[in-house]
DNA sequence: TTCTAATCGAGACGGTACGTCAGGTCTTGTT
DNA sequence: AACAAGACCTGACGTACCGTCTCGATTAGAA
């Protein structure tokens, strides 16, 4: 979407992009992405089925609104490093078991794969905002949080995908492995 | 399908079994699962679609065959315990990211979010075999080889939807942590 | 439409046709052919939109048949060749009075304009049929009937639309003129 | 229309009127009526929407007056009565052979049967000017004027919609037909 | 050999969602 | 006020795919 309005014509109106994305969001809690059609989300949205295509130029680029929107920053944490990154990919694996966050992200793994500009901005949106909190805050290199994070979200949503639920222990087993490859590097290979 | 044919009428074809799920590998191979239709498929196999449903009840399930074909077994090794541990669930890295075998399970990732039935056949078909196939040679226990296998698969799809492919060094760091994890057992430090 | 139906897969449900045209007859009746939609059409005669697509390709192709059909042949009449021939042009005058003949009509001459098949559609449909079954019983010229023809169908179709109906007289006086010019010649000029 | 300009505000500009008729007939000269939207004709006269729809309803009522003011005045004739008045009549079927006059008056036929509004404007606008114009000159009825048009216009556009053209020889035969009618009257023969 | 029952090819069918388009209304800032 | 620009709502369009169905034509084993 233009960061600038165009300085003529009827603006914008302000509300529609918060009421659509929340639509958005509210429907695909309950079932999932690929079954909420466009037409829902504007009949719940109050709003015309023109007046989305008019933003988002595929279901797509909505839905990865939709997530950024959804899934939110990470809680501010003040304590020492190792503990505040592990509470912080802890968060992440958390919010992913949600339906709507994982409905949407899983409908957009599906898409993404077939579609290179979905991928980047899939980055930029989710993945980038996440990394980048983590290496402003503590010293870490970005690709290797990068891979935590691929890591971390893969695993609880494929385990989801398998089994239909992911226990607790579990998700705490993924985060571990995944922040113990953070810090001690990921390559510790098993052989001497 | 039925497991015994029964002792009249036309005998199935033998042949169409084979010819659908080489198709559909050959079709998913080059494009995206949701855009390889049921009426391509039988084009391809030149089978007719009616033929196709009598056997598979859905396009889903015919996926799942078809990723069971084209995934195949992990070698055999005769190497001591941990190293052929590490080459299978290597070789199954290997094995996923190969377009035909991506593709149709990201697209059944996709759906099983929203039906048991199909997650209890992807258990059944692809990660039981593997999972029983490293508990009959070496001694791990088949509720932590599932993990394993969820957390290999699920962050190398996810990195490959993500940046579009996925390095091989970032394939060794995933193989490392999971069997890492196998082995140490995945509670390394749930405590701070 | 094709005459000869495929010798090969299911056959097409035989009363599909007739409930279509009927539907679009009895729609066109109250409303005019712009308002009419194929979803109401589909939904009356109990059909699927994609139906009415495979055995129409556009709206119009079903309008010139479902008028056709509407419009139905001249009744027969062994009189004397003037008498008679006045009497099956002053029949066609009276048909086109009808709402669902004349709706049919002016929608099609409308999108006439624009697209040469669709004419070729309406005059082997509509006007043909009538001027051949004319010649076949009195000794008229083809091309002077399908004048007199496009003079009535014009004038009362036009006389109609400009002024919301036509007094039976007014149709009365436009036949009288038609036919007079079909039987001394259409140039009787007022010049001497 | 408003008649008055109000006395406040920024006054209306004067020029945007003929450009709108001109563009829409410029436009309507080489497609179809429905097929030019309301966005080329503001465009092609480099002016809003907003602009048209304050003078004009709807696209019907500014095809009526694209209409009139194409269609323009018959030419002035100091000949005999009939010979004027048949040279009236056939200036006119030669109007409306052009394409844009034939393409908007054949396109506000097919809206004006369903909109008595439209039906008064395009009477107003149209055929009673032409008609007064005959009275005013000559003696003849104005309702019989009424009718003589009708046919004329009637007949031409049916065939032109039919055939795709119509041949100088058809247009002087209808337009004898209808002259013949209006000197001897319409009421040449009701009774066999 | 004839009968029987299931398979196969071909394609019609119902249903659902898609993304697009045009008419007409409304809302800004500008003249 | 009028105007330019363009957002907005409404309703219909024609298309695509899924999974079901109905035919005629095969193709074996059973009677």
């Amino acid at each position: 979407m233009a960061d600038v309005a165009s300085r003529t014509g009827r603006p914008r109106r302000a509300d529609v992009e918060a009421a659509v994305l929340d639509a958005t969001a509210a429907l695909v809690g309950d079932r999932a992405y690929a079954q909420v059609t466009i037409d829902a989300i504007a009949a719940r949205a109050v709003v015309a089925k023109t007046t989305i295509y008019r933003r988002w130029s595929s279901k797509a680029e909505l839905a990865v609104d939709a997530l950024a929107r959804t899934l939110g920053d990470p809680p501010v944490d003040d304590r020492d490093g190792a503990t505040a990154v592990r509470a912080a990919v802890g968060w992440l694996a958390g919010r992913v078991r949600e339906p709507d966050v994982r409905h949407l992200l899983v409908g957009l793994v599906d898409e993404a794969g077939r579609d290179p500009e979905l991928r980047a901005r899939l980055r930029a949106r989710i993945r980038d905002p996440f990394t980048q909190a983590l290496c402003e805050r503590w010293e870490v290199e970005a690709s290797v949080v990068d891979l935590v994070v691929d890591v971390v979200l893969g695993a609880v949503l494929h385990r989801i995908a398998m089994s239909g639920d992911i226990g607790d222990g579990d998700v705490e087993s993924v985060v571990d492995l995944a922040v113990h490859a953070l810090f001690r590097g990921p390559t510790v290979s098993v052989e001497p």
